[in-house]
Formats: structure tokens, sequence, C-alpha cells
DNA sequence: AACTATTTATAAGA
DNA sequence: TTCTTATAAATAGTT
């Protein structure tokens, strides 16, 4: 889509790369937005850069989100007591939560984040991503997959 | 991008609303594939139709780039000793991942994947998405902060 | 599902 | 990085 076409496949060129990744990361965070509204779709995106920067957006809080997955995806991570304890933390903060999002979707109509992982100071507290509650895998971890800057 | 230029609001005729969100998450779906092949970059994508249905995309184990997410995200769900619970595990179960990922990888150029909410039996086990684990923040939340638009 | 007229995204270039 | 613009790609309405 462009001046030219161009192949699939990385480029290699590290100035042209970040240029393509800024661009198209907006694309397609709009893209989302539009699909959550058009469609009344819920959609959780989240994006790293080879840098390490991390750009998101969910159409609703993202711990509602990853928790739908989570149960489609079926299998149980943590025993009963865990899951158990889990709940009890997720219901607790819920409304809290449903309300920080319904004030930034009021507030502004993106909630786009970047976040700097070489400190906190950029993104401070947002007022709801932060509550997202995310799931950890009982699995196990993998070295150096994301380590690729 | 069509025969007519669409306001971004609600589609309120159902079947109008089904195509376009079967053609937009196809088409949502190939940006998020192109972006993490271009660039270079992580890219976690879940999209729940209202129906239920769930579809994603995710350039590398979903796990491992919720992880990153919660990380990055700055806040603490889990207590200390849940959080080392959590590494215990993720660490025992490590090597089992990584090599569910690579097969993975090598058996299919993509990992989409559509779920009936109504019964697993269409995913069955992939082998790695299923183990995510889910992170909970416990966090306060702060208001509009890094709303930038 | 296919087919196109159009809109939209974006690769190059400035 | 931001703006411009020619072109590729996505997709709305139609068949």
């Amino acid at each position: 889509m462009g001046r030219g076409k161009i192949e699939i496949k990385r480029i290699e060129n590290l100035s042209n790369r970040q240029v393509t990744y800024s661009k198209r990361r907006n694309g397609l965070i709009k893209k989302a937005k539009e699909i959550a509204v058009l469609c009344d779709a819920k959609v959780s995106l989240i994006i790293f850069a080879t840098s390490g920067k991390m750009h998101d957006y969910s159409s609703a809080p993202m711990f509602e989100i990853l928790e739908a997955y989570h149960k489609q995806s079926g299998k149980k991570l943590w025993d009963a007591k865990h899951e158990s304890e889990m709940m009890e933390r997720m219901r607790k903060n819920r409304q809290q939560e449903i309300a920080k999002q319904q004030q930034q979707q009021m507030a502004l109509e993106n909630n786009v984040r970047e976040i700097d992982p070489n400190g906190y100071h950029q993104r401070e507290n947002d007022g709801y991503s932060s509550h997202m509650p995310l799931a950890f895998r009982v699995q196990p971890i993998q070295p150096n997959l994301q380590e690729r800057i």
C-alpha cells in the first residue's frame, strides 16, 4: 500500500523498519478500534517493538478480555485453590476497574499507551490497565525468545 | 474502503455486522502478522465477537507476551509469595513449552484459532495457548495519566 | 462467496 | 520525525 509493493519479510534497514513499525502500529490500532465499534467486538491488542517499547489497546478492561480468553482457552492454569483466590481479587476490584474504564473512554477516544521498559516514570498509573489482571502460565518460561532487539 | 464511506459506529443490522466483522477480523489478523514479520515485533491480538466466539493471533507464545505486558504494566498483582510460586511453576514447565512452540511454528505458518464458546471440541489442545497463565493485578487504579491519544 | 468501485493504508520521497 | 502523494490493499455495497 504505497509507492511500491513490498514483500512481507523482515525489513533489514533499521531506520526503515522503525518508520514502518510506527506507521503500521498506528494503522493496526486504528483498525482494532474500528472493528470494536462497528461490530461491537471486544478486542485486546498488545504490541512490542524490538526496542522493548510496548503499545496496547483494549476495547474493554484488559483483564476482562484476558479472563475471557483464559476461559475459552479451556485449560486450567492454576489449581482450584489459586483460581479461587484469583477470582476473589478480581471480583473485589471489578467495580473500580469498570468505573475507571468508563471514565477513560469518556475522557478520550482512544486508550493507546506507550510504556518505557526502562522505567515506570513514563506510565505512572493509567487508571485501569494497571489493574488488569494478568494471566500467568503455570507453564515454563522460554529463554531468549523475546530479546531480539 | 469500499463502495461507500461508512461512519465508525455500531452497525445495527445483524447480518451486515457479521459480514463486516468477518472481513475486518481477517484484515486485522493479517495486518498483525505483517507487522510482526516486517518489523520483528511481538504481537498479541484477541478478538471476541458478540456471539462469544473468539479469534486470536500471537506472534510468540501468548503467555510470553502477556508476561511481558504484565511486567511493563509495572504493578504487582500478586504478593511476593504468589509470585514466587508462579515462578517455580514457570521454570518447571519451561522446556515443554518451548518444544511446543517450535512444533507449532513449523507445523503451520499461522496460529489463528477459532474457539467455540459452547464447547472445547473445536480447539483440542494447541499445546501452548491453553497453558497461558493469567496475571491479576491487585493495584489501585490511577486516573488519566498516559493517555496521549 | 465473488465481484469492483471506492476508500483507506502506506512505501517512498521530500 | 512529519508531511506529501502515488500506489497497493482493504473493504462496503452489490450480485
